[in-house]
RNA sequence: GGGUCUAUGGCUCAGCCAGGUAGAGCACCGGACUCUUAAUCCGGCUGUCGAGGGUUCGAAUCCCUCUAGACCCGCCA
């Protein structure tokens, strides 16, 4: 009944034991176990495609964590040979002629990196170098042109009509028995998607034309060249119903997760790998989609991208690393709503990281030290850091435009909040900032001004002006209107703030200025 | 056609994987403090854990069936 704790408790534990169990019975060695995770490097990438990684790092950190003879390292691989399929969202038109063609063949349109799939590839490993995580990174275009795949794809090549029945057995896909696993670049247009190959010709090269495709809906025109193909100097790419098992059994890949959405390739993958390469398949996890909150899949192309630099605008590393490590099963809807929830719950779980109490619930409390580990890459700091709610670091934030950092600390302290500033605090003030400026108060309704809150509100700023108390120039202008304070004070906070409440009055009046306040009360008039 | 996930208080969800007295936040009610706003603090209310069956001493949790919703695959990657 009582089971003892796996490693550190969390569902990474259980997994990299799971790992560690099956490496022995299949009697490999644990000196080196490599961990996987593809990039994709044709759209902007997503807080999915980020998880994906960041999970793969986590495994890596469980494995070495458990097992002190055991090293582990994750390889990052771009898959920046595969073509461009569509357009994404918000990127110009000039794209199209560049259809069908490997993204690392495309020019980079920002004109910061040497193609566009570098550059979608860099923007993900950007965020994983802000959260810490370390990888090794592999792209498949230089994979290819060093031959590092040659062997596993001639034997692929070699074995197409026994995987395309195969494929078409537990996929349903029939194209596979009449052509084969394989894209070479046309020589011609440069397009991979329009290449079909049907035959493999004895001395490793096969011979395709360039045709006609239907990609997403969309047709994009071959050239209709025919020529032939070197398979192993980079000039072509293995299809993706084979190519994962290729990448095992080259790099020696021992774990890799995978999203629902490709389940069947994967299945296909660990009988090509097992059977055809002769390398037991990775140990793997499957994981759900995020959606928006609308339910929806989120996807690259089309606009609904909740990236991790957008994560990172209005959030901290590790309430992204939180987001990521707490759960791998279950749908997800996830949002930019959800990371001031996500930021606070870090502050929960570092509350209970210190407590002298572990609560009753042994196990349930080595799981949630065990996920605070994680969150902090198994380097958690060694006390606390202050850290203010988000919610009211929001709200002083809209309250507090200018020399936003200096005020809003000053009110936590105040408030007592916190009793030091240190680096959690001012970072948190500028992240919250950035989300108050982003998402302030667009939902807070117009206030009301009619005729006696109008005169109030201009009585208020004439005695604001005269240099009369705040507090008593509202309680006057309240008693001589015959008004209710609370309607007065809801009305000035959504005059001055957009917002229908906020920090008391009449100490935000002093901190940012009568004169500019009642400026800015006689502006909305 | 095939597959996966989800269903827990008014709302959002945790707990389920490794069974042991149903939890949190928000909302709401009462109180404290306060400048009749906000924030903070204390206390309180809120549940046929989607339905039915099974296993078990014991099921929100494991197994089966069903219902509802969502997503993915059946192009390509």
């Amino acid at each position: 009944m009582n089971k003892e704790t796996i490693g550190r408790g969390t569902w990474i534990d259980k997994l990299a034991s799971e790992l560690v169990a099956r490496e022995k019975k299949l009697g490999r060695s644990l000196e080196m176990i490599r961990v996987e995770s593809g990039l994709g490097a044709s759209g902007i990438p997503h807080i999915g495609s980020l998880g994906d990684a960041v999970r793969a790092y986590g495994v890596k950190m469980a494995l070495e964590d458990l097992d002190p003879g055991c090293r582990a390292e994750l390889i990052a691989y771009s898959d920046d040979l595969d073509g461009l399929r569509k357009v994404p969202a918000g990127f110009d038109e000039s794209l199209n002629e560049h259809l069908g063609k490997p993204v690392s063949a495309i020019p980079d349109p920002s004109g910061c990196h040497d193609s566009y799939g570098a550059h979608m590839s860099g923007m993900l490993l950007e965020s994983l170098d802000a959260l810490g995580i370390k990888y090794t990174h592999i792209r498949a275009r230089d994979a290819y042109s060093q031959g590092m795949f040659a062997e596993q794809t001639a034997k692929i090549l070699e074995s197409a009509s026994r995987i395309g029945e195969h494929i078409s057995e537990i996929t349903g896909q029939t194209k596979f028995r009449t052509v084969m696993p394989y894209y070479p670049i046309c020589a011609q247009c440069g397009k991979i998607y329009t290449t079909v190959v049907k035959e493999y010709l004895d001395d490793g090269r096969v011979s395709y034309v360039c045709n006609d495709a239907v990609i997403g809906g969309k047709k994009i025109a071959g050239c209709g060249h025919a020529a032939e193909s070197d398979v192993t100097g980079g000039a072509g790419k293995l299809a993706w119903k084979v190519e994962f098992a290729a990448r095992w059994a080259a790099l020696d890949v021992r774990f890799e997760a995978f999203g629902k959405d490709i389940m069947d390739s994967v299945a296909v993958n660990d009988w090509v790998s097992e059977n055809i390469l002769g390398h037991p398949p990775p140990h793997h996890v499957k994981y759900e989609m995020f959606l928006d909150r609308a339910g929806t899949k989120i996807s690259k192309s089309s606009g609904n991208v909740l990236t991790p630099q957008t994560w990172l605008r209005y959030g901290t590393p590790e309430s992204l690393l939180l987001l990521l490590y707490k759960r791998i099963t279950g749908a997800r809807r996830v949002g930019v709503e959800d990371i001031p929830l996500l930021v606070d719950e870090v502050a929960q779980l570092e509350a209970q990281y210190f407590a002298k109490d572990s609560g009753s619930n042994r196990e349930k409390a080595a799981r949630l030290r065990g996920l605070y580990e994680y969150v902090h890459l198994l380097s958690p700091p060694p006390k606390p850091a202050e850290r203010p709610p988000y919610s009211l670091l929001v709200e002083l934030a809209r309250a507090f435009q200018d020399e936003r950092e200096e005020h809003v600390t000053r009110r936590l302290l105040e408030y007592g909040t916190i009793k030091d500033v240190d680096k959690t605090v001012s970072e948190y003030v500028r992240l919250a900032g950035n989300y108050a400026d982003d998402y302030g108060g667009s939902d807070a309704p117009k206030p009301d001004l009619d005729g006696p809150m109008r005169r109030a509100l201009v009585e208020i700023a004439d005695a604001l002006d005269a240099g009369t108390a705040a507090q008593d120039a509202i309680k006057s202008s309240a008693q001589k209107n015959d008004i209710q304070t609370r309607d007065i004070f809801r009305t000035l906070y959504l005059v001055i703030m957009a917002a229908p409440s906020g920090p008391r009055l009449s100490k935000f009046i002093e901190d940012v200025g009568a004169g500019r306040v009642a400026a800015k009360i006689r502006g909305s008039l």
